[in-house]
RNA sequence: GGCCGGGUGGCGGAAUGGCUACGCAGAGGACUGCAAAUCCUUGAAUACCGGUUCGAUUCCGGUCCCGGCCUCCA
């Protein structure tokens, strides 16, 4: 039995599915304009473990998670990198997909893109202006707010709250300060498509909608995101959305905490912001995943200067455990500590705390018959949490530091070898330090000899 | 100002009305030519003040501090 904590009531709830042979679950991805940060990856990883969790619960889930490629931001860096819209946005949904397989998160259904879909966009917002729910203005589009009175339902933000925080000043043509574009004129350096109110592009939120209808249908049971999103995006996002389909839009909102650096939410806007891209020059995709891992989805998570280090040296412990079970054949296991844990709202950090658990049992196992089930155990919990798949003495080696050519590492360890089979241990500590001061570390295990880092 | 989270060991971070998980780092020992790994042992925490209770870190009230949303953000 599933459980997940829903925005929407502020309670933890039993999942109910709509339809438990075809599970549907959409959740936010980037808007491409940059190269995606530890904060970005975090709903994406929460999320592959939610999809893991619901693929081995439900026969058919089918997960859409987007990309926005149309979004003054995007058009404000290209017109800063003198480069195309197409070519940055291009660019930056590739370096995002690569940075996803790093992390070891499994394909979504489907990855829509705004651009492909534009006349969805606009036959979603004639509908709404069909309906009176939305009017022209000025050359906009704009959502009625006052037009669905459940607004402000989701956030918990009321009508006059909103009005009493309004830090902007706004725009002469809404009716209602709360109003949003759905669609705006573009001027001729600007991207646009032709459409019944003239030339011109979304507006951030409609997209959403549009998308989910399109690919998911007017009714999904799981819409997801960071907690940044719930207002204005997703308020906005399930007012239109009701308001042009007469359906519930998701029956559970499920967002995720922030990551902090020193405390402060991580964010494009702050400039702290961490990329993957830079953290993976020196850390692997895994090591960031068991990162983002360590801390409850809906807490905030803080990172610091030994987040990464703390994280590596876990995996490679455990890493270590499998390669001494290296030939021991992992038997198919059933449901698992760690599957049971993570239905409960998905608590990755005592999930973690299962695994452990487990190493330890396979450490203590002394017939190998045990050791079989157990590693089978072992795999199974870490398949959940997407880690522990790759295999062990490949990672202990951990080829991707470059510091010394991977023949001149294995020339020296076998130098030193044959010092120490020759009782030189003056001549095999002094290897030991060479390859100490190039940063690789080595181990005499089982006969072999093993370098790292 | 309105709304909402949170303060747990050196660090990260769960859980719970009743001996405070787990990981990383640390200490001691076994093992090792030395290391590493492993095994054994081990030190270390619930912001503050009241209340309820046999018992609170957990529930209630207050104080202080930190953060988030209200504007683009995962």
């Amino acid at each position: 039995m599933l459980k997940l904590f829903n925005t929407f009531s502020k309670k933890i709830e039993t999942f109910k599915p709509i339809n438990p042979k075809n599970v549907k679950m959409y959740v936010c991805g980037p808007t491409v304009y940059n190269h995606p940060h530890i904060g970005n990856a975090r709903p994406a990883v929460i999320f592959d473990i939610l999809y893991r969790i619901l693929k081995e619960l439900y026969p058919n889930v089918i997960y859409a998670r987007n990309i926005t490629d149309v979004d003054d931001k995007i058009n404000d860096a290209a017109k800063k990198n003198r480069e195309s819209i197409t070519n940055l946005t291009q660019r930056y949904s590739t370096a995002y997909e690569e940075d996803m397989r790093n992390l070891g998160i499994m394909e979504p259904s489907f990855i829509p893109k705004v651009t492909d879909n534009i006349p969805s966009i606009i036959s979603m917002i004639k509908k709404l202006e069909d309906l009176n729910h939305a009017y022209f203005s000025n050359d906009h589009v704009l959502f009625n707010v006052e037009s669905f009175p459940h607004y402000g339902k989701l956030s918990k933000l009321r009508q006059e709250d909103l009005i009493a925080g309004a830090r902007i000043e706004v725009a002469p043509y809404k009716k209602n300060s709360s109003d949003f574009v759905l669609w705006k004129p573009s001027d001729n350096d600007t991207p646009g498509w032709d459409s019944p109110w003239g030339r011109g592009r979304p507006g951030w939120h409609i997209e959403c909608s549009a998308m989910i209808k399109k690919f998911l249908g007017d009714s999904i049971d799981i819409h997801g995101g960071g907690q940044d999103l719930i207002f204005p995006h997703h308020e906005n996002e399930n007012a239109q959305s009701i308001c042009a389909n007469k359906s519930i839009l998701a029956n559970y909102w499920i967002h995720n905490g922030f990551v902090t650096f020193n405390k402060k939410k991580m964010s494009k806007s702050l400039n702290n912001i961490i990329t993957l891209n830079d953290l993976g020059k020196k850390f692997r995709g895994e090591s960031i995943r068991f990162a983002l891992l360590s801390a409850h989805y809906r807490q905030p998570l803080d990172w610091n200067k030994s987040t990464m280090t703390n994280s590596e040296n876990s995996l490679n412990n455990l890493y270590t455990i499998l390669a001494d079970n290296i030939n021991i054949y992992p038997k198919v296991s059933e449901q698992t500590n760690v599957e049971r844990v993570l239905l409960n709202d998905l608590n990755t950090p005592e999930a973690i705390a299962n695994l452990f658990s487990t190493v330890k049992d396979l450490q203590k196992a002394k017939k190998n018959s045990l050791k079989s089930e157990i590693k089978g155990i072992l795999l199974r919990e870490s398949y959940f949490l997407g880690i522990l798949q790759k295999d062990p003495y490949q990672w202990l080696k951990n080829p991707e530091q470059k510091s010394l050519s991977e023949n001149d590492i294995k020339n020296l360890i076998e130098q030193r070898t044959l010092a120490r089979k020759n009782k030189n241990f003056k001549e095999a500590d002094r290897i030991r330090e060479i390859l100490l001061q190039h940063g690789i570390s080595i181990k005499d295990e089982k006969g072999d000899t093993i370098w790292s880092k």
